[in-house]
DNA sequence: ATAGGGTTAG
């Protein structure tokens, strides 16, 4: 329940300020001080209103301070386009507003989701209205453009901060950075914005090192953290944050726990969003459990924490855990969002818990009043093909009240090829191709399925179309982390300096296999060549390097970690299997969806995935 | 009154 100002009290305030007809310049200023405090205690949408409305009775509507902070409560109250009306309509005098007041605007506006681009639209009314930006207008105006990601736009207001001459302080240094950090094609402008500025303190280096794992570049951003360390600049709980993300980007377990024992001896702020930073790291890295105990003994928690835990759960299989947890939320009384219902389906489709996940997408519109949204679907889509109900999917599709997306596309084809509806998935293929021919998946998608079909001659024209347009497919690759430095493979790798020896550990765990019962799975080969060449190409796919590489350089009965790149194919999924009992070892492994735990010749997927 | 951080299906 809100606490509001009773109405009552409220116009008897605003009638003690009225009714004073001469005010000496002590009253005025006393007034002002009323009114101000009066906006203050402000807070429903009916007070905003009768507070605009005394605001021109008393004469307020040339007052600066006072419209700034009607701004601000406008802004609080998820109002600030009506505070835009009142402000810029043809009757007001602009004549008396100030760059403060610009600057609350534009600041609103930058923290709305979708409305950002009427930041920029202020900030140059600003200047026909001849209102100088200072050094507080740059952040905020920058910020905005970040959260657009428009480079043009950046550039341009880069140049207007130029122009106008204002020596750039700390602040506005460092949203420039992050604005260029933010923007598609806009890091080397960032980089270059870093190298040349003095750097006081840890914000341009959490601004570059953020820039690099949103980008994708996880190395650059471990790189960067350390140059930070041997410049000796001490980093903060949002740098530590940036780097854990690094971390579980790259699903680099050690360097992780190097971070944390870094923030431990730091004794760095754990905030929020740093314990959340971590479970996730933990999760993401292979270790839910600790991940788990740390969400425990977390003292304040949001919608974050109990969402990183469930996606974490979710991708070690453990769906029935993550649904109780959800259920344990529900009591807790913290109210959930579109974005838990994304863990919490993918939890129900990574266990194969069909019944689960229909009950909750009802639930999350009937009860909670989500409505499902396009990623809601496609985890409905991917529940129902992972179980093999390729027909189901379809009909689920079809029964969509929205567009389906090309992920959806993509999900049914390569359900359709590994559930053997091959003909269903070739024409779906083809259709996604005439829709979205520059995307180089969905080729391969196509061609995986004519490899299946074994129509070689088809395989190779959809291959040529794909060099025609210049498209490659990604390489598949495992990393591994060993003696603190990170190792990866690439599928018939020869650049690594021990490729000899994993090459010849590769054939003896090969035969060491075959003795097991291990029969190579070559339909999983998509090539047009012998069946011993298939065995030669399958013993060259990167997983297995890398868990050869990990049995020469690791103490025998030592877990071994590997992050792949791509989801795992079942020759190696059932290989490694073999190999977690010959040589008596934990694998635990990260592909593109999910953790498989192989121990004893078992895989913790159980064979779903 | 101004800067930097976290979660999400395929």
């Amino acid at each position: 329940m809100q606490t509001s100002i009773p109405k009552t009290k409220l116009l008897i305030i605003l009638r003690t300020i009225t009714t004073s007809a001469t005010v000496s310049c002590n009253q005025r200023a006393a007034s002002e001080r009323g009114f101000l405090n009066l906006l203050q205690s402000c807070n429903t949408f009916s007070n905003l209103l009768q507070i605009q409305t005394q605001i021109l009775k008393l004469g307020f509507e040339n007052n600066p301070l006072i419209l700034t902070k009607f701004v601000s409560k406008a802004s609080d109250l998820n109002s600030i386009e009506h505070a835009h009306c009142f402000l810029f309509s043809p009757h007001s005098n602009t004549h008396f507003y100030d760059a403060f007041l610009f600057n609350t605007i534009i600041k609103a506006y930058a923290q709305t989701g979708n409305l950002k681009p009427k930041a920029l639209w202020v900030f140059n009314f600003m200047l026909e209205c001849r209102v100088l930006p200072n050094n507080f207008t740059y952040p905020v105006v920058l910020k905005a453009c970040a959260g657009i990601g428009d480079l043009n736009l950046g550039m341009s207001i880069h140049g207007s901060l130029l122009k106008f001459g204002l020596h750039g302080n700390d602040p506005v240094l460092n949203t420039l950075v992050h604005m260029y950090c933010s923007c598609k094609g806009g890091i080397v402008f960032g980089r270059k914005v870093f190298d040349e500025m003095t750097k006081n303190d840890s914000v341009p280096w959490s601004a570059m090192i953020g820039g690099y794992v949103r980008l994708g570049r996880s190395n650059d951003a471990i790189d960067l953290f350390r140059q930070m360390q041997i410049q000796g600049v001490c980093p903060d709980e949002i740098t530590m944050v940036a780097a854990l993300c690094a971390c579980t980007d790259l699903g680099a377990l050690e360097l992780g726990k190097w971070i944390e024992s870094l923030i431990e001896r730091e004794k760095v702020n754990k905030s929020l969003e740093l314990n959340n930073a971590l479970i996730d790291m933990f999760a993401k890295c292979g270790d839910v459990d600790k991940a788990l105990k740390l969400f425990r003994a977390m003292n304040e928690r949001s919608i974050v924490s109990w969402t990183s835990v469930i996606v974490g759960l979710a991708m070690h299989g453990r769906g029935l855990q993550a649904v109780s947890l959800f259920q344990e939320m529900i009591r807790d009384g913290v109210a959930p969002d579109g974005v838990v219902f994304i863990g919490l389906l993918s939890a129900c489709s990574h266990s194969g818990l069909v019944e689960k996940g229909k009950h909750y997408f009802d639930l999350m519109r009937k009860e909670f009043c989500i409505l499902p949204k396009i990623e809601h679907y496609g985890c409905m889509v991917d529940m129902l093909c992972r179980a093999g109900l390729v027909r189901d999917a379809v009909e689920f599709v079809q029964k969509m009240p929205i567009e389906p997306n090309s992920i959806i596309w993509r999900t049914m084809i390569n359900a359709c090829r590994t559930h053997g509806e091959l003909k269903l998935g070739e024409s779906l293929a083809r259709q996604l191709i005439r829709n979205e021919p520059m995307l180089e998946a969905n080729y391969v998608l196509l061609s995986n399925i004519y490899a299946k079909m074994s129509h070689w001659e088809k395989k190779t024209k959809t291959r040529e179309v794909m060099d025609k347009k210049g498209m490659r497919k990604i390489p598949g690759s495992t990393m591994i982390e060993l003696n603190n430095k990170i190792y990866k493979f690439v599928a018939g790798d020869m650049y690594h300096n021990q490729y000899k020896e994993i090459f010849e550990m590769v054939d003896e765990m090969g035969r060491e296999m075959k003795r097991a019962g291990y029969v190579p799975s070559t339909s999983e080969v998509m090539l047009d060549i012998d069946e011993e060449d298939k065995e030669d190409n399958l013993n060259r796919h990167s997983e297995k390097l890398a868990i050869a590489f990990a049995l020469m350089n690791t103490p025998p009965g030592t877990p071994i970690r590997i992050v792949k790149n791509l989801r795992v194919c079942s020759d190696c999924h059932s290989a490694t299997k073999f190999i977690s009992k010959i040589y008596n070892r934990e694998i635990i492994a990260r592909d593109r969806s999910r953790f498989h735990h192989f121990k004893d010749g078992l895989c913790s997927c159980n064979d779903f995935w």
